[in-house]
DNA sequence: TTGACAAGCGGACAACTGTCCAGTATTATT
DNA sequence: AATAATACTGGACAGTTGTCCGCTTGTCAA
């Protein structure tokens, strides 16, 4: 048979799971299915992802791209540490509300036993943990706040608004996403500056 | 073959599930297994319980209803809401040290798709969310805290301890369980309350 | 007591994830 | 150009979860 480059077989696993996630959703189709779709072996489909988690992660990395521009433009502009750290919050919870399901596939797949990378380990989570971090650290030098662990609080933030509880709060407790918003605000953010 | 109550059939499950998951840790043992062991079949395996998770909750049943009775003692002490809220958080975070393992099992198989219960419906969850929820109205009413959504605020500050998180920031964060309980107070509880 | 009917059992099965390896295509060597 | 070394492929395979169904066991009415 023919051999393929590395980049067309990339390419090709990524299109056609866009295009059956398209079709079915992302948490319906196997990585069988896409290999087999694709016309490819199931071994050449795991040696490039390790697990579906991998595969969305790839899938997604335009997107996370784009999200950490916009928040590298949040940073930037001259407002207030409190004001940043809203305007984050709105696009980390749109950009939730967006993907749900992909980032769901993605925290799912990436355990904390098995030692391939977790997901808190990846590069999206990080970027945005540490942003977080620098914020709350650059409100406490300033007098903004109190002084807390800043670490943990960006870690717990972050984990109070999982995929798996906004799904539940979205669609049982039917909550929209700007009451998921507001309500962080109220009770994690403001709370936390001294009026 | 000799039919046995079900009763009888539960109770070899489930002190099989016991000895292997002690023997091995419940996220190495499966389902086939338990059941092979146990000497029965697959089906009656799966018609007592619905998945891993299930089995564990059944397992946990008896810890969790003393959880719940120690919550209980705490709410009933003549102590500020401040003070319970604490003990409160103390508590869970000390179960959570203690059952990890069975917890992250339980929270796994209760997936948000499949209309079988998910995590968030369970009773322990329940009862947790409510309490807290119950508290923070008081503190509320009482003008300890400035109003906010307290439905919202429970299922976060539970969120943000998730087992995932919690093991990641104890096991890669080297956090002790006391620091999670401290950093807590100081980020979430403590703002809350004006002084 | 017996026959029919309901309930419950357990193993076969299907679908999935992830690993492994015999064989084939590609590249390097002479 | 021939051959040896290497890299890559795809499917077979092992181990999981969860479902299904033929058969067995117990129950109840006549």
């Amino acid at each position: 048979m023919q051999r393929r480059s590395k980049d067309t077989i990339s390419l090709a696993i990524l299109q056609t799971t866009e295009a059956l996630a398209e079709k079915y959703g992302i948490e319906k189709i196997s990585m069988h299915q896409i290999a087999q779709t694709a016309g490819i072996g199931q071994g050449t489909m795991y040696r490039r992802f390790v697990n579906k988690g991998a595969l969305c992660m790839e899938l997604m990395h335009e997107k996370f791209h784009l999200l950490s521009e916009h928040v590298a433009q949040i940073v930037k502009q001259p407002n207030t540490v409190e004001e940043k750290l809203i305007a984050i919050l709105e696009e980390h919870v749109h950009f939730l509300e967006c993907h749900v399901s992909f980032i769901e596939t993605i925290h799912d797949a990436a355990t904390c036993e098995g030692k391939k990378q977790t997901f808190y380990e990846s590069q999206p989570y990080q970027l945005l943990h540490q942003i977080i971090r620098r914020l709350l650290e650059e409100a406490i030098t300033t007098k903004k706040i109190k002084p807390i662990q800043t670490d943990f609080t960006a870690h717990t933030w972050i984990a109070s608004i999982n995929p798996k509880i906004y799904l539940y709060l979205r669609k049982e407790k039917r909550y929209s996403e700007q009451d998921v918003v507001a309500y962080f605000i109220q009770s994690f953010i403001n709370p936390l500056f001294i009026k």
